[in-house]
DNA sequence: CTATTTTTGTCAATCTTATAACAAAGGCTT
DNA sequence: AAGCCTTTGTTATAAGATTGACAAAAATAG
């Protein structure tokens, strides 16, 4: 497995391989060529082929792709051969939505707990999960080590979170605020702006017309 | 205002400049050169100025842009200067978590009815909006004249529900389902796949360990 | 009113991403 | 077992996106 710099364009690609060969196993197919595979997926044989070749020769000539082990192998370089520790900062709809998902903890993403400032949401449990005390999270993300943390605050308190769980270690943050977080160079983030993918969708709806 | 086809790259990027654009707007701040603008939104000046161009000159040489024009601009281009009528299929967390944003409203995005399988939910109200049988869908909706659905249904109903929706004349489709809809030809689709979007953020996770 | 500074719009160059082409490897058929 | 067919890995080519450079326009300063 070469590991000399992967483009973005391949990294956003690969959870679709990953659904699309999770779904040819559930139909029992343990075989598949890229160009079967552009059918379904959509994307083209050739840059099927040169987007998996980026991680080594998975597959074989004459024959194609084992399903299985391409399923497997994609999972490892997206980092699913391992576990990680969550938590939720916001316990609104949007965060006890996240809670609920049985599909995260299936992948190894482990809630441990969640957070908020309301004082009528403290002690809650959701799917089994306690939440806490905003005042708490620091020292919580600290000790317990946890990996990744999903904000679903409001816009107004999302950085403010975002430097404490900066300052006590969290390696990863999943932003679901309409905010572009700042966080110390350990860390990581990916944003989930809704309003921002709404727009694009009336864009496109104005196109089509 | 040219309108030859602008690249998807930039499309994605209006609804950010937008955002700052109203940032600026509340600090009061009516005008802005593409350098400065740089700084604060992080794309390159040259970028900017390309970008905006493509919708024709809203610059002035030696003064820059005005903030609020230019806003105008692109809420006119991204589609903000009319309103939506929309519904939520799926009235769980998530749904309701949509139903609840008042965001959406604000920009014109007005949800006018939810559908749901679960009899124990229909009737309820949220955000003012009633939860109905999901039987009633496809009339609704064509008489109705509904634009946008938000489809936040499990996996397995989803492909059902879009059917539904596109023989009914929808517009839109913004689907939270991890799955990827076919739609008919006078619809189009923006998809949240949440777990793709938490499969990359482990991936930057290791990379940047 | 003139000179200087700022800043855009745009063209050219570079960098990135996607497609096409094809030799080499290996399966499959008879 | 021989020959044909499939399919990959990889290189070459094309297309698309970003950055750099700069003339022309307009503001600002003196």
């Amino acid at each position: 497995m070469k590991d000399n710099k992967i483009s973005m364009a391949v990294i956003r690609r690969l959870p679709k391989y990953h659904r699309y060969l999770s779904q040819l196993m559930d139909r029992d197919i343990n075989r598949i060529s890229s160009k079967e595979l552009s059918k379904i997926i959509g994307f083209s044989a050739s840059q099927i082929r040169q987007d998996l070749n980026n991680f080594g020769g998975f597959g074989q000539q004459g024959y194609g792709y084992n399903v299985e082990a391409l399923y497997r192998e994609i999972g490892k370089i997206l980092g699913l051969d391992r576990e990680y520790k969550t938590v939720i900062i916001g316990a609104g709809n949007l965060g006890q939505a996240l809670a609920n998902y049985t599909n995260f903890s299936r992948f190894g993403y482990k809630l441990q707990a969640m957070f908020d400032v309301n004082p009528r949401l403290m002690g809650l449990r959701i799917n089994d999960v306690e939440v806490k005390d905003v005042d708490l999270l620091g020292d919580y993300v600290r000790e317990n080590n946890i990996d990744i943390a999903y904000v679903c605050t409001n816009r107004s308190s999302a950085q403010q979170i975002a430097d404490i769980l900066c300052k006590n270690g969290i390696k990863a943050v999943w932003n679901f605020t309409p905010v572009d977080l700042v966080l110390k160079k350990g860390a990581v983030v990916e944003n989930i702006h809704l309003i921002e993918n709404l727009f694009t969708l009336s864009y496109f709806l104005k196109e089509n017309e």
